[in-house]
DNA sequence: TAGCCGATCCCCT
DNA sequence: GGGGATCGGCTAA
């Protein structure tokens, strides 16, 4: 049982944060296996990266609560990396990946945020309310980009790449079924998750899923990824595809598991400052 | 392998 | 009415 509520906490921490609708929309994608390939690269087993496993909220044990969500867009797009991203399909087949590319908006300040400026509009409401809600929206009129809530109204983090854990053969279903072209050439394992609209595909997530609390639904949780192996190089470089936000595209703000195969844009110049 | 460019439509101004 | 936090096919080197 929690021990004290979602608006409890933001309030203790000084947030102004709206409470998330309750999203019951579940879509039904289809099945397959969740046989993992052996032949891609792997960075080896995470290690933990901060505290605990949160109880508060959870119906999954390994689940992140309010605590791990509640923290500044930049610190919350460092602490993802490492972290597994768990989507629960209709039928209860998990497909999992580890996250490695995030990118952070600050809100008002950030010209490159869509919150820029203050602005709240029925798209991005999610993007002022509670940390750990989803911030989904339709792009280039065929994708989906899946942002998380942080602390700090308009802020959020935008998940840009995952490794790919388990359930690889139902997300390259879902990866060819969403393309707009049929080739019928079968996706490599990297070509699965190595993008913000991608990672969408693979994992079935769609605008039913704006809104939902990552603490509370049953469709999508976040795990503690287990411990790397050794330590990672994090590199913090230029965010990706933003044109005309002057300065602040080129403001560090998009983080990356440096040498990891399932990062979507490598960026060699930010690495020579990579840092752990 | 890198760069170019079209697809496609919601949402904001 | 126009732009966009993308993707993937095609072409040139």
């Amino acid at each position: 049982m929690p021990v004290r509520s979602g608006i409890q906490l933001s309030r203790k921490l000084g947030q102004k944060k709206q409470r998330p609708l309750e999203a019951e929309q579940h879509q039904s994608p289809p099945d397959g296996s969740q046989t993992p390939s052996p032949k891609e690269p792997r960075l080896g087993l995470p290690k933990t990266l901060g505290p605990q496993y949160s109880i508060y909220f959870s119906n999954h044990p390994a689940r992140l609560g309010l605590d791990f969500f509640d923290q500044p867009a930049v610190s919350l797009a460092r602490a993802f990396l490492g972290q597994v991203l768990v989507r629960q399909l209709d039928d209860g087949t998990e497909l999992r990946g580890r996250i490695v590319e995030t990118e952070a908006y600050l809100g008002p300040e950030d010209e490159a945020a869509h919150s820029r400026g203050g602005r709240q509009t029925p798209r991005n409401r999610s993007m002022f309310m509670t940390p750990g809600t989803l911030y989904v929206y339709f792009i280039y009129g065929m994708y989906f980009c899946m942002n998380v809530s942080s602390q700090g109204d308009g802020a959020c983090v935008l998940l840009r790449a995952l490794e790919p854990l388990e359930g690889l053969e139902t997300m390259r279903q879902l990866r060819s079924t969403s393309r707009k072209s049929n080739t019928g050439r079968a996706l490599k394992d990297r070509e699965l998750c190595s993008g913000p609209s991608k990672l969408c595909q693979a994992l079935a997530i769609n605008k039913s899923f704006d809104q939902r609390d990552l603490t509370k639904d049953k469709a999508i949780w976040l795990e503690r990824g287990p411990p790397w192996p050794r330590e990672p190089a994090v590199v913090a470089a230029a965010r990706v595809g933003i044109g005309n936000a002057g300065e602040w595209a080129q403001k560090p703000l998009r983080f990356y598991i440096q040498g990891s195969p399932w990062v979507s844009v490598v960026d060699r110049a930010a690495e020579q400052n990579a840092q752990v």
